[in-house]
DNA sequence: ACCTGAACACCGTTCAAGT
DNA sequence: ACCTGAACACCGTTCAAGT
């Protein structure tokens, strides 16, 4: 791995005001927003922008790396104080009203749990992977878990359950019930 | 009710040869296709377009009327031939299954199951709410599926579903696998 | 009554010129 | 080494001029 050289001052400068632009610009206008009007309001050159992230994706990421990473840690809290259903279904939760607060995070885990053969590798999706593999591993030794459902699969319907409720109000004010629907299907067979 | 009037022959023409363009164009660009493009390869002026869809969505709603309203006439069809919780699940996999194959069809349906508390009276969304209400309250009165669960949320999660197993692969192989964990989730509750 | 296409505003992306 | 901003391509939308 090749040592990260430390950035010179101004352009460490740039990609920090950058950052928190664009944090604002995503809540704002949603992960569509203007990345033209980003460098504008943080003050540098389009191609200044570019530079530090050569794509929408890689912007996205870096925005949201924080609150990942926060989440991921979250997941290993839950472990520990719950049994493990209930802390997979209090994880997908959390991530899910992070999606419909946080606009463009959604659009961030997206590309994470899609079957892209290469290219899906990114930080961010790690992170978000390896937290629902703990999680789901943990359930489905519980036996509260479907023995078939892949963490990829809950992580998926998860993304949808929160699009659905999104659709219902802008706030997701069902999301807790469209999950708990959801978590009831993925519960073992019963009859 | 105003009669409508016939339109001018030449107008007429290009009212479909646009229809005809803008299907193919979603289908091959997905929602977002050119409406400029569309324009030109229909052979008219992008005003012609906008005279006859003012928006996206109008254009959306008149490219794919006639599969919305076959699906749904599928609903009644399904209800005579088979058990109420049946119908409903064959008919809600036969609408992911459209709305992945037809890219499109999702951003004209999603709008359709939005709490919009105006502007969502479409023709199409109308066809569409109706057949899930028939379907949803039979389910219910023959008690598979749970009575606290209303038409709009089944098809918002249905729509949140045909996303989930879109995200798995482009092709939507997941989605009958994905359908039947919702289902399940919708069953009545049981222990 | 309807159509055309130029005009305008806006956005993404690249790159030559600057420091 | 990094930044700037003009330049180009593209798209949505409007509207004056045409038939």
């Amino acid at each position: 791995m090749a040592q990260v050289r430390p950035m010179r001052a101004d352009a460490r400068r740039n990609y920090e005001r950058l950052l928190k632009v664009a944090v604002e610009a995503f809540a704002e206008h949603g992960e569509g927003a203007s990345l033209d009007d980003i460098a504008k309001r943080a003050g540098v050159g389009s191609g200044t922008l570019y530079r530090h992230f050569p794509t929408r994706q890689a912007l996205l990421e870096a925005a949201y790396l924080d609150r990942i990473e926060a989440l991921a840690a979250r997941a290993d809290t839950l472990a520990a104080e719950r049994p493990p259903g209930e802390a997979l279904g209090e994880w997908l939760y959390e991530l899910g009203v992070g999606m419909i607060r946080m606009r463009g995070l959604r659009a961030l885990l997206g590309p994470a749990v899609t079957e892209g053969d290469a290219a899906v590798a990114t930080a961010c999706g790690d992170s978000v992977r390896n937290a629902a593999d703990r999680l789901v591993r943990a359930a489905r030794q519980e036996g509260t878990l479907r023995p078939d459902v892949e963490p990829m699969d809950v992580l998926r319907l998860a993304h949808g359950v929160t699009t659905a409720s999104e659709l219902a109000d802008a706030e997701g004010r069902q999301i807790r019930r469209y999950l708990g629907l959801l978590m009831e299907g993925l519960g073992p067979r019963d009859r």
